[in-house]
DNA sequence: CGGCTTACG
DNA sequence: CGTAG
DNA sequence: GCCG
């Protein structure tokens, strides 16, 4: 049920051109030849890198793919200062102060202005970040796992196997369903990216610091995670869940066939459970809320794998009769 | 300051 | 308006 | 409410 949907990262549309030839600098006209493009590929990967390097160079900038002398800005994405001078050093750079070492922010928003913008402190990678904000030895740092590795974009991270923080994203997930039933979409949002942040970390949040730096940690939400981590439970959540409107727009949308705008009238009726719905003989349901009482036990409960691989089995013992060497793979969540 | 998915029945 | 995924 |  993941709703996340992030903005496009890659081209919109397949680009040949770039696919084959590895796109000569020449082959668009240089606007500005103030200074020259290097795009570190560390933590980036190749296609992104190739892809930014053809949009700035379709726009009129000068890159260059490989770390020559003419370089003047290096552009690096979810890397720190010292892990670029790091990478700098392996790559037999013995001064690395005559570079500008920018963050990707920097890039990006030279690519929407569509010329080179000022590079402002903003975006200049500094020491001054890698020194963690406390001066506390005492206890192990936990190197911060944020800024560097998580992504804001859904589709950019890969979650684990297991939710490490299950207590609190099953909290934002109550959360945002309540949002959802009164409607505000974008407190719903808010919490349903918190979830998803928060399924992709590989460990469990166990103290505020472990959320440092990471994308949609706003103030509801971090309230929202103190209190659990201190009290092991949310105050707010537990409300929600009391909540009378909550509890009869809970199951009035499980019914198949049945949204939030159906359940607010059935709510505004005075309706208050599955019950009370199913004996209004009056109320005018459509075919699919029919279906949807009708088969209601057998909708609500999950599909089990067992299920899931019988109808596989029907699946390719049908398209065997015609096509006796198809290669029929069940997909998504069904294979579980 | 605007976007926050979109197509289909 | 609801579903899909 | 966060993000660009």
């Amino acid at each position: 049920m993941d709703r996340i949907r992030a903005p496009a990262v890659l081209s919109q549309r397949k680009r040949q051109k770039g696919m084959h030839s590895p796109n000569p600098p020449c082959s668009y006209e240089i606007k500005f030849n103030k200074f020259v493009i290097f795009i570190m590929q560390r933590k980036m990967g190749m296609t992104r890198r190739t892809f930014l390097m053809e949009l700035a160079r379709r726009k009129g900038f000068r890159v260059e793919s490989e770390l020559s002398d003419s370089v003047t800005h290096i552009v690096a994405e979810n890397n720190s200062y010292l892990e670029v001078l790091d990478w700098l050093r392996g790559q037999a750079v013995g001064d690395s102060s005559r570079f500008e070492l920018l963050d990707i922010s920097w890039f990006t928003a030279c690519m929407e202005a569509g010329k080179p913008v000022a590079s402002e402190m903003k975006y200049r990678l500094m020491e001054q970040q890698d020194q963690f904000p406390t001066l506390n030895t005492s206890e192990p740092e936990v190197p911060s796992f944020a800024a560097n590795k998580v992504s804001q974009y859904s589709c950019q991270r890969k979650t684990t196997l297991n939710n490490f923080n299950k207590k609190f994203t099953d909290a934002f997930e109550i959360m945002a369903e309540n949002y959802e039933f009164k409607e505000n979409e974008i407190f719903c949002l808010e919490f349903l990216r918190a979830a998803s942040v928060l399924k992709f970390l590989p460990f469990p949040v166990v103290r505020m610091k472990d959320i440092w730096g990471l994308p949609c940690m706003g103030d509801q939400v971090r309230d929202i995670i103190e209190e659990i981590i201190e009290e092991g439970e949310s105050s707010r959540v537990k409300d929600v869940l009391n909540d009378e409107r909550y509890k009869s727009f809970k199951q009035f949308t499980s019914v198949f066939g049945v949204g939030v705008k159906t359940s607010e009238k059935w709510y505004r009726m005075g309706l208050r459970t599955l019950e009370e719905v199913k004996a209004e003989k009056t109320l005018k349901l459509s075919k699919m809320q029919k279906v949807g009482l009708l088969y209601y036990e057998d909708l609500v409960s999950c599909v089990s794998k067992a299920e899931a691989d019988a109808v596989g089995l029907i699946v390719k013992k049908t398209v065997r009769m015609f096509l006796p060497d198809a290669l029929v793979t069940v997909t998504g969540g069904f294979r579980r």
